[in-house]
DNA sequence: TAGCAAAAAGCAACATAGTTGCAAAAACGG
DNA sequence: CCGTTTTTGCAACTATGTTGCTTTTTGCTA
């Protein structure tokens, strides 16, 4: 397995277009990791991303590339309670060295996934004299709508 | 150094008091790491301990402690964007198993440290159809007050 | 489209973080 | 003070993340 194949032109058309916008040249692992975040949902980490590819790419490429997508605001990363940085991709406000994440993540206690809340944006708080806030991050936890809809069932 | 003294008998007394309502018993190295949370503002990871009292205690304890800690409800975890957990001290509410935090943590970008703003409450937010929330999770990013003081001067 | 410079990937070695099992030591109740 | 239970220390191991260097690939240009 040299070649993770597309599901779809338009969408090895789209990846091309993503690593192209930013100045990125086109190599397997960045289309192959691209295309893992635009085929899931919910965020992955380093570890879900060497677990699925892992057979195709060192460690070490995966490690980079996900810092170089950072880098070029074409994923963030998403705080987690545990250890383990999860990252997912950016909305098109995000550009070289300056994010601009203004919505919720919300994290399943079942299943474990992280996802953004994009529609929802995060409040705003009012911290004590003295504190100046430059970003705020809202992890919600609880329970996924695909586990809550399983549950009911 | 085998063990590390307590700078009032009252802060001893208070320490011995925390661990014995958890019925916790009473160690050299329980007694240090607790005492370390009661004498910083702000939060803790385990590495900030290790250095502290790595001298005295073993990793292992260390990490134990600060799990039996988080069980009983003495301190509690704090998620950051970087890969580090740190803990802080739990308000009385905190019991067995059931932490109940509605307060703000602040991350500062100058000093790196990290605070839990007991007098601010978590924000209540209004997620999709489908989502259940049991708890929400704020951290301000920012510069603290004692930064943003020495900034100013 | 062949060749070149720059970028990225692979590899090895290392560093840090966290876990587990087990034996020795300490805590606590009687 | 003694025996049981809990905790600690130690060693080994796994997972996670980093760095330097060499080889391969990419993208550009002649």
């Amino acid at each position: 397995m040299a070649s993770r194949k597309f599901a779809t032109p338009a969408q090895e058309e789209k990846v091309l277009h993503l690593l192209r916008a930013r100045q990125l040249s086109i190599t397997e692992g960045r289309k192959c990791i691209l295309q893992l975040f635009l085929d899931k949902e919910g965020a992955l980490s380093h570890g879900d991303i060497e677990k699925k590819a892992g057979d195709s790419f060192d460690r070490v490429t995966i490690y980079r590339t996900l810092q170089t997508f950072v880098d070029k605001g074409l994923i963030h990363t998403i705080p987690s309670a545990d250890n383990s940085i999860r990252y997912a991709l950016c909305k098109d406000e995000c550009a070289d060295g300056h994010h601009r994440h203004h919505h919720v993540h919300f994290l399943c206690g079942i299943c474990q996934q992280t996802f953004c809340l994009d529609e929802v944006a995060t409040p705003t708080v009012k911290l004590p004299r003295g504190y100046m806030v430059d970003e705020i991050e809202l992890l919600a936890k609880g329970i996924c709508r695909s586990c809550s809809a399983k549950a009911r069932s």
